[in-house]
DNA sequence: CGTACTCTTGAAACTTCTCAAAATGCGTGG
DNA sequence: CCACGCATTTTGAGAAGTTTCAAGAGTACG
């Protein structure tokens, strides 16, 4: 049987060179920065204030709780009761489900802007860890209702916020279920790729905030082979590995047709 | 490279012996079926309605559109604008996404009772097939919004509904990503095992609706290897393989040991 | 400058896939 | 009602990809 059980400790408490891996401080999240305080990526999650007024913003402002972690922290346990959401601002997240044998399966990333707790169950069903010292905000579900009973574009939002989580979720059983390794990996470096290019500028270099065993367990794969995966593609000239976590796509093209998609 | 590829026709069109597996007919959707007409299996959707004050369901009556379909037919193509939702009623529908060289990734099965169309996208990510003869009903969304607005509880139900498709959504990456194919199989069985008894008797049958290759894409496997892994659970005297499409538990409790799952 | 950790690389083992053929099941026509 | 043909399922043997185990290289930090 194929198992890659490691030691559990290392793995979630990896903190000794955790904190050489660069943490996500974005430069600029959407045009509405301005410049002494930016709103839109401090306390307040970017979609949930474009379904509100500006008379509320305030309310948001008042009823957020600004947290920050170190590295390796584990934010939220796995079956921890759910009664506050959650807006990353600062640094790297990783969401994972664990199996009792210690197998690990990480289902996804939150980065600078993202927002946690979409859903309304009684407890969490997956861990939240930080990768990067982070910083974040809390809502209280209770007052979020409140906010939410008064505009119903907040929970339409909502609404679709989840709807593309699905959509990705699908699309991650589509690269779990079907792809090789080469183009999970593929995938990943361009899906990485593209979502630091919505607040930063636009050279080809993906920064990776999180360290190969995290990719591994989101690729359904092992350290080595993502290790290999990764200087398979540095030997055909697709990506240049500068730093560990510092990899530039050299053809894009050609790493979009590796990922299998079209 | 390992591709399950094989022939396109075979697998979306093989209608020929198609209308041999079972048609999923509830017998009974919840408590509240009445003798002459059962409400909450025919039109609506059980999880919609219980949202929606009993006036309201007259309303409902008349903006759904009955419909049905062969077994084998393609109801939805990936890719088409969505402006409906969709009920199913009767029988077994798969939801898949297929790669450009033919691989697929059946991403769920919908049995009656069970709803689609949650999100709010420009088109279906996905394709939606028959495996059985369906009977379904189709909602306007523009009806279906008017709806909401009225009644802020449906939109919170129908976020709470993609809040649990998303959950199992990331139960399912941790299936394809982290276990093996014995407890893929194994997972998969006292799954339909459970949804069926949510509506069903209580003997240990579970009637498979759909065929191996489904099943192998949705657990990221081959035809054979699903195959060979049931073929491994009768010898275990795990399972009784009756019919094709009918398998008997005979231990539930070992079956469950097998999932991975504590 | 050494220690501890992660990452990379190598070789062997294992699981699953691929290819091929036989068996089973179902619908049709005699 | 039974035989035939077609499609699906099962079974077998070999091949391929990924994992496992093991060791070495690189990097950060005290």
């Amino acid at each position: 049987m194929q198992r890659s059980v490691r030691t559990l400790g290392v793995r979630n408490g990896g903190t000794a060179t955790a904190s050489s891996i660069p943490a996500f401080v974005p430069e600029t999240m959407g045009e509405a920065c301005t410049g002494e305080r930016c709103y839109r990526c401090d306390v307040r999650s970017q979609s949930l204030c474009s379904s509100l007024p500006i008379s509320e913003l305030g309310y948001l402002d008042r009823i957020a709780r600004r947290q920050h972690g170190p590295a390796g922290a584990t934010m939220i346990h796995d079956g921890a009761p759910m009664n506050f959401a959650c807006n990353i601002t600062r640094g790297a997240v990783r969401l994972s489900r664990l199996m009792s044998d210690g197998r690990r399966q990480v289902t996804g990333f939150l980065f600078p802007g993202d927002f946690l707790g979409l859903t309304r169950r009684q407890n969490f069903p997956f861990n939240v860890e930080a990768i990067t010292e982070t910083e974040y905000c809390l809502f209280g579900l209770n007052e979020l209702d409140t906010l939410a009973r008064d505009y119903p574009d907040l929970r339409q939002q909502l609404l679709e916020m989840a709807c593309r989580e699905l959509d990705s979720a699908q699309d991650q059983m589509l690269l779990l279920g079907r792809k090789s390794a080469l183009e999970r990996v593929s995938s990943f470096l361009l899906d990485v790729f593209r979502r630091q290019n919505r607040w930063q500028g636009t050279d080809n270099i993906v920064t990776l905030h999180m360290p190969r065993g995290d990719i591994a367990d989101y690729l359904g794969l092992t350290i080595e082979t993502v290790s290999r995966t990764l200087t398979r593609l540095r030997q055909d000239r697709i990506i240049d590995i500068r730093e560990t976590y510092s990899v530039e796509i050299l053809t894009p093209q050609g790493l979009q047709e590796l990922t299998g998609n079209s």
